[in-house]
RNA sequence: GCGCUCGUAGCUCAGUGGAUAGAGCAACCGCCUUCUAAGCGGUCGGUCGUUGGUUCGAUCCCAACCGGGCGCGCCA
């Protein structure tokens, strides 16, 4: 099903054609929501940017472009304003017919894409051995939303979670635990998570200051990728170990990933370092292994190195990260790659993206993308700590989320002298509190920084999660008062007569749009901004049009927009990851 | 020093090469005998960091500068 826009669009390009030309077959329509609603719901700016082009005032290029233009099924007749803007409003009548349209299909009218794609997002990658905090939730979520998003429009998503499983840490850390620790070497959960955490820390403060345990943790590291068994017990507990924390936080955000770490790609690096020395990439500085790099200078202005294998002929990050590509090209036939890191790791991935580009490993058909965040920062405008300095785990900041919309819900039951059961005020808390969490990060522009606030965060008010479940609530709402159960996929017949009837007919008609633009910006807060529109143009709707009371028809025609709202509700909800609520 | 990024209402942030730049919060004023008022309506609030340039038209593109954040050889 097309959207206004689409039809639109389709019927412009014709006359366009018809009226100046066929050189203009791929000229852009310029169709946009109009800037201000008297003006109608879309305008062309395209009279205006072809003026010069054929040397005719913006007027006459509209006048001729509508001559050509059947639209009278769609809107009113569309007028000329200003220097030249073609305006458009949208009949009712076809309004009603597109909605009636939308409701005979569970997906809503919208299309999966003619060619799928084959779609990697990378996202998550907690490491091994630390906690997950408020840095990896970012990853998480619009990750996850990002893929919900391509997998609705019928992508092939393969969403994995590339965890720091492999390197030089887990050296210090096994030389430091059979110090302190030799147990959790060698039996299952001899360690909690938190005590792994502070091992580590300790470990790597260890690391720093003790040249001789230095030396021994290279030698642990060395141990471990030759594939020492008693080495390899070890790492293989303290992933177990931490995988089984970091599940507990993706069942609790409903998150599904792949795990594929660093390991993973640890028997194709040497195949990197031999193909850049073939493809003459690869220069030896200073006894590491190096591409320099074109457009990079470091803090002396000289050329700066990608270095791919360090001196102690150990692999950093940047190898892994190739190989992965690599593999996820030729073994995984990915047409698009998509990395969820935040806005700090650009530069290295522009890097290993060049050096990757100029080993030829990547064919044109193949678009990799790096999707970067902002930092999640404190009210000082720095990185985000605790009072005491430390990270805030992931795990207490949404129990914490929990906690507080549970606080709230409560608060209100009791206002309101409601029964409810603590089955109840549990579920509803759960998904409010994550809910929240995930809505208040999603709703923010991806690449901003990103100034955390539990009040914020909990908030009930405004562009908030609750706001727009509290929408669909109000549907449920009207069901229940007139004892009625969801129309299955009947046709009612939409009549669209107030003002607020239009005004919400139109909006439910955008959301294909709005994906669109999705996967191609891969901005969620794109869909938080459409949805946050739609629950206030809902409960516009809501307050000035009874629904119950109606006469027949209206009432029928009505519950159908009522329907039609709570369905795109949960559906665009559900695309960044949010449940629903009948009640709360 | 170099690079990336951000700078929009008191606060938090959307937004776009096009007509008079928008929300939310906060403040103030209204609206519950009527489908949950976690709502709706209204008022107040702006030299879109500064200065130039490109353009018929710039908050948006380009340059310089100012300010915040982040990054820049063997961590990831």
């Amino acid at each position: 099903m097309n959207s206004p826009l689409d039809d639109l669009k389709a019927r412009f390009s014709q006359a366009l054609v018809a009226a100046l030309g066929s050189e203009l077959a791929n000229a852009d329509p310029l169709l946009v929501s109009a800037s201000n609603p008297k003006f109608g719901d879309y305008q062309s700016n395209a009279p205006l940017s072809l003026a010069k082009a054929c040397g005719q005032s913006p007027r006459a290029i509209a006048e001729q472009i509508l001559t050509q233009l059947d639209v009278s099924d769609l809107c009113d007749p569309p007028t000329i304003a200003g220097p030249g803007f073609i305006n458009f409003q949208l009949k009712s009548s076809y309004l009603g017919s597109q909605l009636e349209q939308m409701q005979a299909d569970p997906r809503l009218g919208i299309a999966c894409v003619a060619t799928p794609q084959r779609v990697v997002v990378d996202f998550s990658s907690p490491n091994i051995a630390k906690e997950m905090h408020v840095g990896h939730l970012r990853s998480t979520i619009i990750g996850d939303c990002i893929a919900r998003v391509l997998e609705f429009l019928g992508h092939d998503v393969l969403r994995l979670n590339h965890i720091g499983d492999w390197g030089t840490q887990f050296g210090m850390l096994i030389t430091y635990l059979r110090e302190v620790c030799p147990q959790a070497l060698t039996t299952s959960d001899a360690l909690d998570l938190g005590d792994l955490v502070s091992f580590y820390k300790q470990a790597k403060q260890r690391f720093d200051s003790d040249p001789g345990f230095q030396e021994i943790a290279r030698q642990e590291v060395v141990r471990l990728q030759s594939g020492q068994p008693d080495s390899l017990k070890a790492w293989q507990l303290l992933c177990a170990q931490s995988r089984r924390e970091f599940q507990k936080i993706y069942d609790l955000l409903d998150i599904h990933l792949i795990e594929r770490g660093e390991s993973f790609y640890n028997p194709l690096l040497s195949a990197i370092v031999e193909d850049l020395t073939t493809a003459g990439l690869l220069v030896e500085d200073q006894g590491a292994k190096c591409v320099f790099l074109d457009g990079y200078t470091n803090k002396n202005g000289d050329p700066q190195p990608l270095i791919i294998q360090k001196s102690d002929r150990g692999f950093n990050y940047a190898t892994t990260d190739l190989a992965a590509l690599r593999y996820r090209i030729q073994q995984d036939h990915a047409d698009r790659i998509i990395y969820v890191t935040d806005a700090g790791q650009a530069a290295h991935f522009a890097q290993f993206f060049q050096v990757a580009r100029r080993a030829g490993w990547i064919p044109e058909s193949v678009q990799i993308t790096h999707v970067p965040f902002g930092l999640v920062q404190g009210d000082d405008g720095k990185k985000l700590k605790t009072r005491s300095g430390d990270t805030i785990r992931l795990q207490d900041l949404l129990d914490q989320a929990i906690a507080g919309a549970k606080a709230d819900l409560e608060t209100r039951i009791k206002k309101e002298d409601r029964p409810e059961t603590p089955e109840f005020i549990d579920h509803a808390a759960h998904v409010l509190g994550i809910s929240a969490v995930k809505y208040a990060d999603l709703s923010q522009n991806r690449t901003s920084n990103y100034v955390f606030s539990y009040d914020k965060m909990l908030a009930l008010q405004g562009n908030t999660a609750p706001y727009l479940i509290y929408a669909y609530v109000r549907v449920q709402g009207i069901y229940r008062k007139g004892q009625l159960t969801e129309q299955a996929s009947t046709t009612t017949q939409i009549l669209l007569q107030e003002e607020t009837e239009l005004v919400l007919a139109r909006h439910l008609l955008q959301l294909t749009d709005v994906l669109n633009l999705v996967t191609h910006d891969l901005l969620p807060n794109r869909l938080c901004q459409y949805l946050f529109e739609l629950s206030q143009k809902f409960n516009q709707f809501y307050d000035r049009c009874p629904v119950l009371q109606a006469e027949p028809s209206q009432r029928q025609s009505r519950l159908a927009l009522c329907q039609l709202t709570a369905h795109t509700l949960k559906l665009g909800l559900s695309l960044l990851g949010i449940q629903v609520l009948d009640r709360m």
